[in-house]
RNA sequence: GGGGCUGUGGGGUAGCUUGGUAUCCUACGGGCUUUGGGAGCCUGAGACCCCGGUUCAAAUCCGGGCAGCCCCA
């Protein structure tokens, strides 16, 4: 690594491609190529979202790309809060389309004229589905790998309910399955209730997981929102209760984007390069031989290994003959693989293996017939150690700020008293470049006055320069 | 939204001011040799972002485009 961490602007380019998880000189703004490690993590967290939306009674589906433009702007909110960054298809070969086609930022539009299809009575709901897709942004912004590109790797539930309540439960939900999917990354988090102008267009009301990269600048991870009947109203979704009386469904959705990647890699990364939780590295343990004299007793003792660990554990044995074994300790250092086993003629004749595990750099030896008990307790103590490790350095990346000042001044994310006018936000956002993330969903008002304007309130919230 | 900077083999670079021969490191292919924290020697292949302009001649000067980086709001 060029850079240290400390340079983290650098540091994060660096290390996204140095570790291969995606190459950037694709010549399209925005839009990058996603090489093999890069996209294995990718999928083992999807795999963990379906594996979560299953067993919460969501299924799967795949909507088209394409979304006519009439019913696009069905929504008013909608195509207000989305049309500026909205990629349109007005072309068939040399033909121009009668209706130009979007593609889609988000499936909203796609998906609700077909629910208006799907339900027709109570028993028809809930409807819960999801699915797991690329959408589109027309970013204007400077476009930075995984958070802010404008082909998004995006997970989006979609859901139907028969009353308001049923959709408060829902949110519910998903902030259980937030809270589980959020264990596995390491991933600290606050959830926000965003204010009402920042709220995803359409919507009722926005709940957003906000992290905290080590810059200081919050991230916005994952939403939940309860769009109560906006979109149904203008969408025509509607059933049929008990008692024969039509009415329309109450939406929620829950979207999480590849974002939560670069969460991990400048969460967990460090100088050395990347640091993947178990849980969803894509190999948990690899191995070096380490061959020296004793070549073919080595390389065939790694392979028993391999076999041996693979039955529990994601592994990889890295059999390059033509690198040297420092060459390699590097590599995967880089590519954050949580434990290295290594195997040389030292462990041979001790009949023990030696592992090294990535996140404190802690190596021991431990015996032959013992050791894939010790990888698991190993794994799970790194899982454990990132994830407190994760919250306590967000929990040091927040601070007390009771003035436009000190919001001003703090290069971290401020925790504040705000009277919730639109106008003191508006002067933070002007004054500081901060913007107001929202009020975190379990907070208490304790009293206090507010950082602008000075008035008496009891609504905390967060402040931060957003990625 | 504003400002600044940069595009030269796969990656990093020298050359650009003052137009003419493209430098070095690294990675890569082949060969020998080596392997407990980024090995060595020999050898080979590989580049001036795109379009236009100026000029006998453009990596170099000018204009535009595309792409990337940093900072500020």
């Amino acid at each position: 690594m060029e850079f240290s961490k400390e340079n983290f602007n650098e540091w994060y380019n660096e290390v996204v491609e140095k570790a291969g998880l995606v190459d950037k000189r694709y010549p399209v703004k925005g839009m990058n190529v996603w090489l093999p490690y890069g996209w294995a993590i990718a999928r083992r967290i999807d795999e963990t979202l379906r594996e979560l939306m299953f067993s919460h009674n969501h299924e799967e589906v795949y909507f088209p790309l394409l979304i006519p433009k009439d019913q696009f702007a069905k929504e008013e909110e909608h195509i207000r809060g989305f049309g500026g960054e909205v990629f349109w298809v007005e072309k068939g070969g040399d033909t121009p389309l009668d209706i130009p086609l979007a593609l889609r930022p988000t499936s909203e539009t796609a998906m609700y004229p077909l629910f208006s299809l799907w339900i027709r009575t109570h028993g028809d709901l809930p409807l819960k589905i999801f699915q797991i897709v690329n959408v589109f942004r027309y970013e204007t912004k400077q476009t930075r790998v995984f958070l802010r590109v404008r082909e998004i790797h995006f997970f989006e539930a979609h859901t139907c309910h028969r009353s308001y309540e049923e959709a408060e439960e829902q949110i519910m939900e998903d902030r259980e399955i937030w809270r589980i999917f959020c264990d596995r990354l390491a991933l600290p988090y606050i959830l926000n209730r965003r204010p009402d102008w920042d709220k995803f267009a359409g919507a009722h009301y926005t709940i957003a997981a906000d992290t905290i990269m080590p810059s200081g600048r919050p991230l916005q991870i994952g939403t939940m929102h309860n769009y109560r009947q906006n979109f149904s109203r203008a969408y025509d979704i509607m059933f049929l209760d008990e008692e024969g009386k039509r009415d329309y469904v109450h939406q929620t959705t829950f979207g999480i984007s590849e974002r939560v990647i670069g969460a991990i890699v400048g969460i967990h990364g460090d100088d050395r390069g990347l640091i993947i939780p178990p849980e969803i590295a894509p190999y948990q343990v690899v191995i070096i031989p380490i061959v020296g004299e004793e070549k073919e007793r080595v390389i065939e003792e790694s392979r028993r290994i391999l076999d041996e660990v693979s039955k529990r554990y994601r592994a990889k044995l890295d059999e390059r003959d033509n690198y040297t074994p420092g060459y390699k300790f590097y590599d995967w250092e880089m590519k954050g693989v949580p434990l290295r086993i290594e195997i040389g003629p030292r462990d041979l004749k001790n009949n023990v293996v030696t592992l090294a595990r990535r996140d404190t750099f802690e190596r021991i030896t431990v015996p032959r017939d013992s050791y894939l008990e010790e990888i698991g307790r190993i794994l799970n103590n790194i899982q454990e150690n990132l994830k407190e490790r994760a919250w306590r350095r967000m929990e040091s990346l927040i601070e007390r700020a009771e003035t436009l000042e000190d919001i001003a001044k703090s290069q971290k994310v401020n925790v504040i008293h705000w009277c919730g006018s639109e106008e003191c936000a508006r002067r933070i956002d002007q004054e500081t470049g901060k913007n107001v993330l929202g009020i975190p969903v379990d907070s208490e008002g304790k009293s206090g006055r507010c950082a602008v304007c000075g008035k008496e309130t009891n609504i905390v919230c967060y402040v931060g320069k957003s990625y």
